[in-house]
RNA sequence: GGAGAAAUACCCAAGUGGUGAAGGGGCUCCCCUGCUAAGGGAGUAGGGCGUGAAAGCGUCGCGAGGGUUCAAAUCCCUCUUUCUCCGCCA
């Protein structure tokens, strides 16, 4: 949700922002300034309504208690009742539409980004280089199946495609992972939360993915009546909505958030051909952190997000990239994003493991999360951040490639060791699925 | 899942239709006192919204949303959450 006092002020602002998107919102703003116009008038009508109604009823209990007829003012006062009621509908139509129109403006990318789609993303950082193999490397898919670390017939066999199951050898390297992830932002000063996984709809719009993105998470389906339930797709969703409708104190900002969960999401129509095995599913394993801020410490903090996510991929020894996303490339609810991609020399090419956002008040204003600063006593709007530190789910395939020996064996990072019992290699005969 | 009770400020808590939502604790300030404890006094209902340069003024506000009424913390309905008992259960 965007600052409605910016938009009044400088709209042609706000539009050539939101242009760099690829949004055009002009007729947007000019609804929202037209009922905006219309807000403001009637409230102003019906609070005078309302001033005149508290004065008049404060009169009656007074007068009959002087034993004057009270009939003439009682009539005034079901008037203006009458008059007051039609206004508050009125306003409370008009709030509804202008707040339709407001959630549906996406953030303002930060003025640094380039507009925009993917092509204008930037690299900003590469480590290392491309694994060369003196033998014909073989894919993850192909890995995971021989060394038995993954079961795809039985994971599509109870769920369909897109699911798998992981087995053995591969179960303990994800949960390896996780523990690799969890320890290291547990050393940083990082509070682990274990959240719900179903979560009620108003998480959804707090974070930005409703009304816009309703169609790519699964709802549950309950009685009539019930209350609405959607399976989780990234834990951002929870930790973000975990202060909605709170004042924080000025003192407990930041706020450092950890959690894992699986991720739930449809991928109607995303599937590639490419995308094989544990690339694209519709359910993954994902460490999320995320961060509240002060306005002005958001970007110092969004930098240490980045960072840390950099770290864990370089502590597992990958080549990996930094990409600064261009305006249009960033989702919705962000004002700036960096992702970053790990290569899988089968797809030839670099997948994201991480993307770390800035939301700044974005999503800080449809949650109505504030903090009150102790210079002034006033509350503000905190920033909220968020990143993945990180997909579990492709980094393994990652391992598995990159790490691969010309015998089909699979060695372990070395940072993960003491997670698997100091399992250092992976071979063919530990799992038989 | 069934039955019952409750929700008022930072905490406890009074308030069953009528002008400003009691009181206490805590907190802040002041006084008294070598210091501390104790004591005395004052302040302390949040957060929006509208208007205004600001001070201010107006409005909303007693878990949420509706309703009845000239008037609702108070009466009625729906929902949410918490507690107690029963059932079920990792």
């Amino acid at each position: 949700m965007l600052d409605i006092r910016l938009i009044r002020e400088n709209p042609d602002e706000i539009i050539a922002r939101l242009a760099a998107k690829g949004r055009d919102a002009k007729e947007d703003i000019a609804k929202i300034l037209e009922l905006d116009r219309e807000r403001r008038s009637l409230i102003q009508k019906t609070d005078e309504l309302k001033a005149r109604q508290n004065k008049v009823s404060k009169e009656i209990p007074r007068m009959k208690k002087a034993g004057e007829d009270v009939s003439a003012i009682v009539l005034e006062s079901r008037q203006l009742s009458d008059e007051i009621k039609d206004n508050d509908n009125l306003r409370k139509e008009t709030e509804e539409k202008l707040n339709e129109v407001m959630a549906g403006l996406p953030n303002l990318p930060d003025p640094d980004l380039k507009p925009g789609g993917k092509e204008n993303n930037e690299v900003l950082r590469m480590f290392g280089s491309p694994k060369q193999f003196d033998f014909e490397p073989k894919n993850h898919v192909d890995l995971c199946t021989d060394l038995g670390l993954i079961d795809y017939p039985r994971g599509a066999k109870l769920s369909g495609s897109g699911f798998w199951i992981y087995r053995g050898m591969g179960a303990r390297l994800e949960w390896a992972l996780l523990n690799y992830f969890i320890e290291t932002h547990l050393n940083d000063g990082y509070e682990l939360v274990m959240v719900p996984h179903m979560l009620g709809g108003q998480a959804g719009y707090v974070s930005g993915q409703f009304p816009k993105f309703k169609d790519e998470v699964y709802w549950l389906k309950n009685d009539e009546g019930e209350r609405e339930h959607f399976m989780l797709p990234t834990a951002e969703t929870a930790l973000v909505s975990l202060h909605m409708d709170e004042i924080l104190t000025e003192k407990e900002l930041p706020r450092k958030y950890v959690a894992y969960t699986p991720c739930f999401r449809k991928e109607a129509g995303s599937h590639r051909t490419d995308e094989r095995g544990m690339i694209r599913g519709h359910q993954f394993n994902k460490v999320e952190m995320v961060q509240y801020t002060r306005p002005e410490d958001s970007d110092k903090a969004f930098e240490e997000l980045v960072g840390k996510a950099e770290a864990l991929v370089k502590g597992l020894g990958f080549h990996f990239r930094t990409v600064k996303l261009a305006a249009e490339d960033c989702s919705a609810s962000m004002a700036r994003t960096y992702d970053i991609e790990i290569h899988i020399p089968s797809m030839n090419g670099y997948k994201e493991v991480s993307s770390v956002s800035n939301a700044r008040d974005y999503q800080a204003r449809r949650g109505n999360i504030r903090f009150r600063r102790e210079e002034t006593g006033k509350t503000e709007f905190v920033h909220t951040l968020n990143g993945s530190g990180l997909a579990t789910s492709r980094i393994l395939p990652a391992i598995v490639e990159q790490n691969q020996q010309k015998d089909g064996s699979v060695l372990v990072p070395e940072v993960l060791r003491k997670y698997l019992g100091g399992i250092e290699v992976l071979t063919k005969d530990m799992n038989h699925i």
